[in-house]
DNA sequence: ATGATCACTGTAAACCTTTTCATCGAGCGA
DNA sequence: TCGCTCGATGAAAAGGTTTACAGTGATCAT
C-alpha cells in the first residue's frame, strides 16, 4: 500500500495512461472492461501496466463503485475441527474469484453473531454465514440487510448449502442393520441446532422405516466433553450401538467407553457424524458419516457471487457418505 | 455498505455536518480528533452522529490516510490444530483495537507463501506471520516489504513472538529422567522448519546435561501419518521413551504403537509438543509440552500495532508448561 | 454529398473522507 | 488601542478509480 521502508510509491492509472499514451478512462477499460476497446489499444495497455506493476487502489476502487472486493466468513468455532475445511473451500474459492476473506469466530455465542455480522457487514460485499443456533426470525433480518448464504442451515428465501442428511442417515442405518444392530443410542446435540434437528427427523423416519428401536438420550454440547459427560449413561441401557450427534460427541463417548473398559466395537459399535480428520486418528478409527466440508465452502463462496450479481437465490445440497472404520462391527 | 434491499442509503459525514450546523472538517475531528474541538461542539456532532447511525467509510478513509484498518494473517495450514488458536487469539485483539482480519492458508506450501503474502499486502497495514519453513533471506526481504510480526519464528531484525522451547524441553527431559527413563527418541519434524531446529537445538543441550542418551530419528511431516509412517522403527530401537516433534507426531506413534499391541506408558513413554486439544481426548491422553496459542495470535497482534504506528520492533518470548497426563510412566 | 450510425476514446464529475491552509474572533501584553 | 497569539472552525484540495457523457473520425445507406 504505502512505501514501508524503501522509497517507492505505488503506481497509479495515471502513470499507466501516461506511459501508454491514453486517457485514464481507457486504461481502466482496457483492464475490466476488455471488449469496449480496441484490441490493439488494449494489449498495448495491458502490458504497460503489467510492466510497470499497477494494480488498482482497491480503496479508490471500492469508494466508487460500493463494493470491496471482500467477503466476510462466520464460524461458531474454529476450535471445532469441522470448521477449518469450511474454512479452507471458502478461502480457496474467494481467491480464485479475487476476493479477500474476513475470519470471524463468534466462540459459540449465538448473542455475539448478529453484532459480528452487522459489523462485518460494513467492510464485505457478503457474507457466508455457518450459524446453526441464532433464531430463525434474527436471521432472516440480517440476511435482509447483508448478502448472506447459509451453510449447513436452511431458512425459505435464504441461499444456502447443506447436505443431504437423510440419505447420509439411511447409510448409517443400514450399515447398522446389517451387522445386526436392532437397538440404537442417538445422542443429541443442542436442542437448539439446526443440524440436529435434522438429523433426529431424519433418524427418526429412517428408524420407523427400518424397524430399528431408537433410543434417544439428552442433549449435549456438541464437543468431547459432551460425549464423555453421556457415556455411562448410554452404556446403562440395552442398545447394542450409538450414533453421536457428531465425531466430538462420538469420540468422548469413546474416551469414556476404554476408560471403562468397554470394548469397541466388539461390546457396542459408536458411529459418528462429520467426518473430522481425528476420526481416523483414533483407535480404533472412528465409523462416520461424512459431510462435504471443503466443498460446502466453496459452493458457499459461488452461492455468495451469484446471489452478488444476478441477485440470485439457490441452494445447493451436496451429498454424503458412510465412511466405515474400526469402531462399528457385528452386533453382540 | 450499499443498500441491500431496502432503500436505505449509507449516511455519510456530510449529512451529520449539516444537520450539526459544522463544516465536515469540524465532524471528522469531533470523531477522531476529539482535543482539538470545543467541547460543546464536540458532543452535539457526536450525538448526532451516533443518532444518525454515522460510520465513516472505510474505503474513502483509506483512500487518504493510506491505511486500511485491516490486518493480514497467514498460516500454513488451518487443518493443524495448533493454528485455530493462533487464529483465535489474532481474531479477538485485532477486533478490539477495530481491525479486520484477512485470513490466509498456504496449504503447507512455502513457495506460494511469498506470493500470498504481496498479494495480501495490499489490502492490509501489516502481516501476522507464522511461516516455520519460508527460507530466511526471502522472509527478511518481505519483511521489508510490508510491516510483518513473525510467529514462532525468530530473525533478527524482525519483530516475533515465539516461546521458551529450551525451558519447555528441560520440563521434559526432567519429567522423564524422574520416572527413570535413560534412553530416548526424538522424532523430528521437517528439517527446514525453525521450530524443529529449535528443539533439536535445545534437546541437544539439556540431554547433554542430563546425561541421558538421546535416538534421534529421521525427519517426518509433521501429521498425524508422520507420526504412523516412524513408529515402527521407534520400536526398533531401545529406548524407553520417545519424544515427538509435535502432538500430531505423537498421535500418529500412539495409533499405531495401540495397532502393534504396544502399551503406553507401560511399554514406553510418549511425550508431544504443541498441546493441541486432541492431545487429552485420545486414550492414553498425551503428556506434551504446552506452547501458548491464543496469547501467542494477540501478542502478534500487539507487537504489529505497535510497529505500525511507532515504528518500534520487539520480540516476545512466552513461557511454556509441561502438561502431563497418561502417556508418560515409569521406565520398563 | 449528406446525414446517420458506429466503434473508439477522452473529459470531467463523482465517490467520501481527511488534512492543509486560511479565516475569524477573543484574549492579552504593551 | 494596536498588534499578536491562540483556539476554533470552515473552505477546499487531495487521494485513485470508475463512469456518464461528449467528442472524434470512419463507414454506410440514401
Amino acid at each position: 500500500m504505502t512505501d514501508h521502508k524503501l522509497g517507492h510509491v505505488a503506481v497509479t492509472i495515471k502513470e499507466v495512461a501516461r506511459v501508454a499514451g491514453v486517457s485514464t478512462a481507457t486504461v481502466t477499460r482496457a483492464l475490466s472492461n476488455p471488449e469496449v476497446v480496441r484490441p490493439t489499444t488494449r494489449e498495448r495497455v495491458r502490458e504497460v501496466a503489467a510492466s510497470l506493476g499497477y494494480h488498482p487502489n482497491r480503496a479508490a476502487r471500492g469508494l466508487i463503485t460500493g463494493r470491496t472486493g471482500n467477503l466476510g466468513l462466520l464460524v461458531p468455532d474454529l476450535a471445532n475441527p469441522f470448521f477449518p475445511s469450511i474454512v479452507k473451500g471458502v478461502q480457496g474459492r474467494a481467491h480464485e474469484a479475487d476476493h479477500a476473506v474476513f475470519l470471524a469466530d463468534t466462540d459459540e455465542d449465538p448473542a455475539a453473531e448478529a453484532g459480528l455480522v452487522r459489523k462485518l457487514a460494513k467492510q464485505v460485499d457478503g457474507i457466508v454465514l455457518c450459524s446453526p443456533r441464532m433464531a430463525e426470525p434474527e436471521l432472516r433480518t440480517l440476511a435482509a440487510e447483508v448478502p448472506t448464504v447459509l451453510v449447513y442451515r436452511r431458512i425459505a428465501g435464504v441461499p444456502s448449502v447443506t447436505a443431504e442428511f437423510l440419505d447420509g442417515m439411511r447409510q448409517a442405518i443400514s450399515h447398522l442393520v446389517a451387522l445386526g444392530h436392532q437397538r440404537i443410542a442417538y445422542v443429541a446435540g443442542p436442542r437448539r441446532s439446526w443440524a440436529n434437528r435434522e438429523r433426529v427427523r431424519s433418524l427418526r423416519a429412517v428408524a420407523r422405516k427400518s424397524g430399528v428401536e431408537l433410543c434417544e438420550m439428552g442433549n449435549v454440547a456438541p464437543q468431547f466433553h459432551g460425549g464423555v459427560s453421556i457415556a455411562d449413561r448410554v452404556l446403562a441401557t440395552e442398545v447394542t450401538a450409538v450414533i453421536a450427534y457428531n465425531d466430538l460427541v462420538a469420540l468422548g463417548l469413546l474416551h469414556r467407553f476404554a476408560a471403562r473398559g468397554v470394548a469397541v466395537p466388539d461390546d457396542l459399535s459408536v458411529l459418528g457424524f462429520d467426518d473430522i480428520p481425528l476420526a481416523e486418528m483414533v483407535h480404533p478409527a472412528l465409523t462416520t458419516v461424512a459431510l462435504p466440508k471443503e466443498e460446502a465452502g466453496q459452493a458457499g463462496v459461488d452461492l455468495l457471487l451469484r446471489l452478488l450479481d444476478s441477485h440470485q437465490e439457490v441452494r445447493r445440497e451436496l451429498p454424503t457418505h458412510l465412511m466405515v472404520r474400526g469402531s462399528t462391527g457385528p452386533a453382540r
